[in-house]
DNA sequence: CATATATCAGAATAACTGAAATAG
DNA sequence: CCTATTTCAGTTGTTCTGATATAT
């Protein structure tokens, strides 16, 4: 690819120990691309079908646990709360989720999905999601399980130097 | 991971020929949950040394390919061009990039690294960059590998779906 | 005149910090 | 009174679309 021959280039006289900068830059480069794609898909899935990546996942996970408060939500995603607030305000303005009141402590605010919301998370054509399963089935499952070790490896590392961790 | 038996619950009948899907949903969790923490190391380092992921990307890129040009630049990160216009500008303000114009095509806005970018792109401590190289070094060659093919095809594969490309 | 290059105008989400409101 | 939960206010960078200047 381009972008690895570019960044090959040593940019400076190689030094002692940083051998594999190279390779750190080119993977560090791929996982910016990764990141980019990742977003556009999701302003695109956005005016598509109304809902980006971030609030599908929201969706699904308020699917899958119904009056789910909005601290776990958080905590599951690693959100800041009030990035969190945000997110939820969109959905619920778009009734896609809806908000009740924990009859046990009136400080939480628990959300279910909607019946437009369940309808819309079941439509998988074009999404992110359906690009992922598809490439999944193109590679041997040791391989998967060996990038999403890598994966979580690496999100564990970064989390280290992040603030909401 | 809490994150893994949150999804695993089907939050519908098992039909046919989606019985992967669980796993396509736990691999898609994961790969926003790098996303968000690419992010937001992103913004710690943008409040640290005053640069912020892609913002540092281009600036190495720039640094191996003195006088490239903004297309190129933007080809080489498949960013449209009126994206890479705000992040140029921000370096230039920030006088880690310089700006010349091409003699050959008046055009063109050519661009190379100051020595105040060059000594900011030297550090290397506490960046993602520096993780991900530790990272990279506690895994086989081959794993790094076959997850750096895997992250390329999944680009690609989500490219086809993104305006950009 | 048509094409290429780059910027500008405008809009949106996501993410943080720090402060505030409310409830336990 | 102190703590927990959530929201609010304010800020920034990234990204796109669509339009616009400018040069080839």
């Amino acid at each position: 690819m381009y972008v690895r021959a570019v960044l090959a280039r040593p940019d400076r006289a190689a030094g002692e120990g940083d051998v594999r900068l190279d390779g750190a830059l080119d993977f560090l480069q791929a996982l910016w691309a990764l990141d980019h794609v990742l977003q556009s898909a999701s302003k695109r899935m956005e005016r598509e079908l109304g809902l980006t990546g971030p609030q599908r996942l929201v969706l699904r996970i308020v699917a899958a646990n119904p009056r789910i408060g909005a601290g776990p939500l958080a905590r599951t995603l690693h959100l800041h709360p009030s990035t969190l607030t945000g997110v939820l305000r969109r959905l619920e303005e778009q009734r896609l989720l809806k908000r009740l009141d924990d009859p046990a402590d009136a400080r939480r605010a628990l959300f279910t999905i909607t019946p437009q919301g369940a309808r819309l998370v079941e439509r998988k054509a074009r999404t992110v999601e359906s690009a992922v399963s598809q490439l999944l089935r193109t590679r041997p499952a040791g391989q998967i399980a060996t990038v999403r070790a890598v994966l979580a490896d690496l999100t564990r590392a970064l989390a280290r130097y992040t603030p909401g961790s």
